[in-house]
This record gives structure tokens, C-alpha cells and sequence, in this order.
RNA sequence: GGGGAGAUACUCAAGCGGUCAACGAGGUCAGACUGUAAAUCUGAUGGCUUCGCCUUCGUAGGUUCGAAUCCUGCUCUCCCCA
């Protein structure tokens, strides 16, 4: 019945890590609804969910139903996968507060309003704030044994340093979830990265025994980097979607940076233009690899789509400013609020105004730019030293001419660091 | 409890009476090259009023014209024996 066949469609990206029998048939049969979660541990999705959030969108574009799950319940818990340690927990206010922001992002990347495959959330803490303990051990647990559950990877891995039974009966309550969805909104696929899989097949099998009847699971394969660092971190830790996390201009640039064999996974999980233009960017790629076609394709789409159009214009002029061939004529045509913008994240240092006319020392090291005045002398030997993006030397003075927007310098050594003066 | 070894700059690690702000390696920073990459090459890497001066070699004293280097106390670390 559908165009575009899911299961291909994700062998084709490379994404594809693991379905139980039967679930390709189920999604060629009929419409189907399949929902993945998400934990909320923090007030922002960041890119390592755009994997499960690619799941989704791939499910809905094939014509299914995606169903958001947002763990209000789970994540009063904690999953152990993939964890080395037992988790603290986060107060309630903390997980409504979370839910609240990661839903709002959740909504610019899946359909919610129309047709007949429409997204939908779902919060698990609706059904398990008034169910029981008692109620929970005699209906769910009695069908799962410890046996099968202390097989599971995320638990095995614990057994020697320990797992607490809260986090140990975390299987059990994702399990309950996909029940419940099987039940009342007839979902009967659920998927994930492939740490997931133990926990889905927990669910599966719950299923199974609780009414005899199936229900699948779909893995994809956890994205990692070629130089084995985790993906989706950069220096300044994660990479968040919510711009006051991480900017728009330095999410542009995370992607702009990714290593060539990184790009050519990225570019194929990531991006939703058609395939001959994909394998189009990577032909590019292969023939002219220092044009970095491939990264730049993947920054625009993913800027766009996570942020918006502008904030890609916005993060690709602060691009060129802070590393193209631009030089001081477009910095001066930056205003106010635009150059902030770019240069936003660069320390700052308010000055008085009399320091302008005394010299580099004053402009260098008393601002906190350079530790000391040995540093500058070394800076200036290196010729490594700018002002407004212009070399500049030993006897160099600044003129109140010299100020941006009549208030700001900018200072630089070598090419990355930056430093603005801001004369008041 | 007895015996031994050690503590040096961001890290590792030389130095064992003057030529030591202290070899070397890593890291870091800069310059060249480049794809805002990797690799490579070059330079720098305590502070200052820089052809000189000042403060640093666990800590406090001492010997000496002169100590990171020798002596003593203290603190800490490691190893061996009981």
C-alpha cells in the first residue's frame, strides 16, 4: 500500500540494526503505528535524539503514525542502558519542566495536525501515576521472569559493580508502556537505537504473554565517530537543539566540522532530500572533498530545520567573518546588535575610555585578554595579533576611529581567539 | 615498628656545588601549509621597566663567595622486611 517502503528506505541510510521477523510484512500491510520515547533528562533535546526523532519523521513520510512518547514516568526512573552507573533522580518539577520544553521541539519535526497518519504524544506518566505497586507486580511483573530480565545487556553489565531494583525494573515499566499503547492505540511497533533493543523486546515479549499476540521492534544503529569520541559532543559538551543551549551559529559549525567519514553516515541518516541528490553531494564529495560538499550540505539542511533560515544566514555570515577571506570593511558593516551576535560567546571585558589612546599593553593585558605583558611581547613577535581583524605591530596606536560602532574593539590572537573591548 | 627510595615548571622526566629559568618528551599557543580538517615544518612556552633584573626545583632552617644540587628538622608519596 505505501510508496515508500520503511524498512528499505532505512537499509538505504544505513540505519537499519535489528527488526524482530514480521515487521517489514506488518508495515507494507496496512497503516501502522509505531511510537519511540524519550527521557527527560534535560530541559532540551540535543542532536544525539535526532536519530529516534529521523525514525519518526522516515515512519510518518512512509505514511504511519508516529506517537511521541515523553517519559514522565520512565523518567522518574532511569535507564540503565548503556549507563556505567546508577543515575540520581530528578524532582518532579524538574521532569514536567523538561517534558514541557523537549515537547515543544518534538512538534517542529513531525506532522501533528494533519492527515490521517498524524503524530501524536503521549505521556506515560498518564498511566502510571494512578497504577498501584501491588496492582503492578501481580498484572505485569508476574508474566516476566527475573531470569529473562537478568539476561538483558543494560542489566548483565551492572551485576558486578550493582544495580539498584528501581533501575533494574526499568525494563519492566517500558515494557508496561508498550502494552498499554498496544492496547489502546493499537501501536504495535516500537522502536530505538539498538541499546534500546533489550527493553523493547521486553515489551514485545510482554505482549506476547499478556495477549497472545505480536507486536514488533525496530532498532537503528547508534551513530559513532571515526576518532571514537561520542557523537553529537563537542568541546563544550553537548550539542543541544534549544538555541539558548547552543547557538544557531555554533550548531552550524559542529556540523561544518565533521570529519569527512563522519559526514558521508551523518549526511545519509540525516538528511531528507532525495536520495539522487544525496548520492549526488556524495559524488561531490568523493571528486572534490577539500569543498567539503558534504558538510556544508548537511549544515545548511540541519540549521534550517532545526533553527530556521534566517539563523542559517546568520550563523553562515558570522562563519565568514570569523574564518572566510572578510576583513575589515565587513566588520564595520556589522550593527551593533548584529556583531554581538557574531561574536556572540567571545569573552568581553568593559573598559574605560582612556585606555583606547595608552598603548597595546593597556588594550592587551589590562583588559584580561593576555595574561601578561611577556605574552604580548611573544604575540608580537609572532605577529599573531589583530585589532578588527587587521595585523597589527609593535607601535601600533588606536584612534577613537578604531572603535566599532563607536564603542567596540575587536582583539584577536592568531586565527580562533577572540576578545572584544567594550569602551563605555 | 625496622630499612630503603623519592618529592623539579601544565604532565612525564633529566639535572647531583658555579656555564640552570633549569636537557628532553608530551601538552598548549602561534606562524607557514591546508579544506575552519588531518599530517607536516618552524618558533614560543615563570615574571618584569628584557643585551639586564626578579621569583621559582615539597617545606623550614643551615653549610658555602655561590645550592635544584651538600647537611638537619618537618610534611607527603612509594617500595621492601616484620
Amino acid at each position: 500500500m505505501n510508496a515508500v517502503n520503511l524498512v528499505e528506505e532505512l537499509k538505504w541510510r544505513n540505519m537499519l540494526q535489528d527488526t524482530t521477523p514480521g515487521t517489514e510484512d506488518q508495515l507494507q500491510k496496512e497503516m501502522t503505528s509505531a511510537y519511540i520515547g524519550f527521557d527527560p533528562t534535560a530541559d532540551s533535546l540535543h542532536i544525539g535524539n535526532m536519530v529516534p526523532i529521523m525514525l519518526l519523521t522516515l515512519l510518518q513520510k512512509a505514511g504511519h503514525k508516529p506517537i511521541v512518547l515523553v517519559g514522565g514516568a520512565t523518567g522518574r526512573v532511569g535507564d540503565p542502558s548503556g549507563k556505567k552507573a546508577e543515575r540520581k533522580l530528578l524532582s518532579y518539577q524538574e521532569i514536567q519542566h523538561n517534558l514541557n520544553c523537549q515537547k515543544a521541539q518534538l512538534e517542529r519535526f513531525l506532522d501533528f495536525e494533519n492527515g490521517e497518519n498524524k503524530a501524536e504524544l503521549v505521556n506515560n506518566y498518564d498511566w502510571f501515576k494512578d497504577m498501584n505497586f501491588l496492582d503492578f507486580i501481580r498484572d505485569v511483573g508476574k508474566h516476566i521472569s527475573v531470569n529473562y530480565m537478568m539476561a538483558k545487556d543494560s542489566v548483565k553489565s551492572r551485576l558486578e559493580q550493582g544495580i539498584s531494583f528501581t533501575e533494574f525494573s526499568y525494563q519492566l515499566v517500558q515494557g508496561y508502556d508498550f502494552y498499554h499503547l498496544f492496547q489502546n492505540n493499537n501501536c504495535l511497533l516500537q522502536m530505538g537505537g539498538s541499546d534500546q533493543w533489550g527493553n523493547i523486546t521486553t515489551g514485545t515479549e510482554l505482549i506476547r504473554r499478556m495477549t497472545g499476540k505480536e507486536a514488533h521492534a525496530l532498532t537503528a544503529q547508534l551513530l559513532t565517530k571515526s576518532d571514537g569520541s561520542k557523537f553529537g559532543k563537542s568541546e563544550g559538551g553537548n550539542v543541544w537543539l534549544d538555541a539558548k543551549r547552543t547557538s544557531p551559529y555554533k550548531f552550524y559549525q559542529y556540523w561544518l566540522n565533521i570529519a569527512d567519514e563522519d559526514a558521508q553516515k551523518c549526511i545519509r541518516f540525516f538528511s531528507l532530500r532525495e536520495h539522487s541528490e544525496i548520492e549526488d553531494i556524495e559524488k561531490q564529495h568523493a571528486e572534490a572533498p577539500h569543498t567539503r560538499s558534504l558538510q556544508n550540505a548537511l549544515a545548511e539542511e540541519m540549521t534550517i530545520r532545526v533553527h530556521s533560515e534566517e539563523d542559517l544566514a546568520r550563523a553562515k555570515q558570522a562563519s565568514n567573518i570569523l574564518f572566510g577571506k572578510s576583513t575589515a570593511e565587513d566588520l564595520r558593516a556589522l550593527d551593533s546588535e548584529q556583531f554581538l551576535e557574531v561574536f556572540d560567546g567571545v569573552p568581553q571585558s568593559s573598559v574605560s575610555k582612556e585606555l583606547l589612546t595608552e598603548g597595546l599593553e593597556a588594550l592587551f593585558v589590562q583588559s584580561g585578554f593576555l595574561p601578561s605583558n611577556s605574552e604580548l611581547r611573544r604575540a608580537l613577535k609572532e605577529n599573531s595579533l589583530s585589532i578588527n581583524k587587521t595585523k597589527i605591530g609593535d607601535n601600533h596606536t588606536c584612534t577613537d576611529s578604531d572603535l566599532l560602532n563607536g564603542q567596540y574593539l575587536l582583539l584577536q590572537r592568531g586565527k580562533k581567539s577572540y576578545f572584544i573591548l567594550n569602551f563605555s
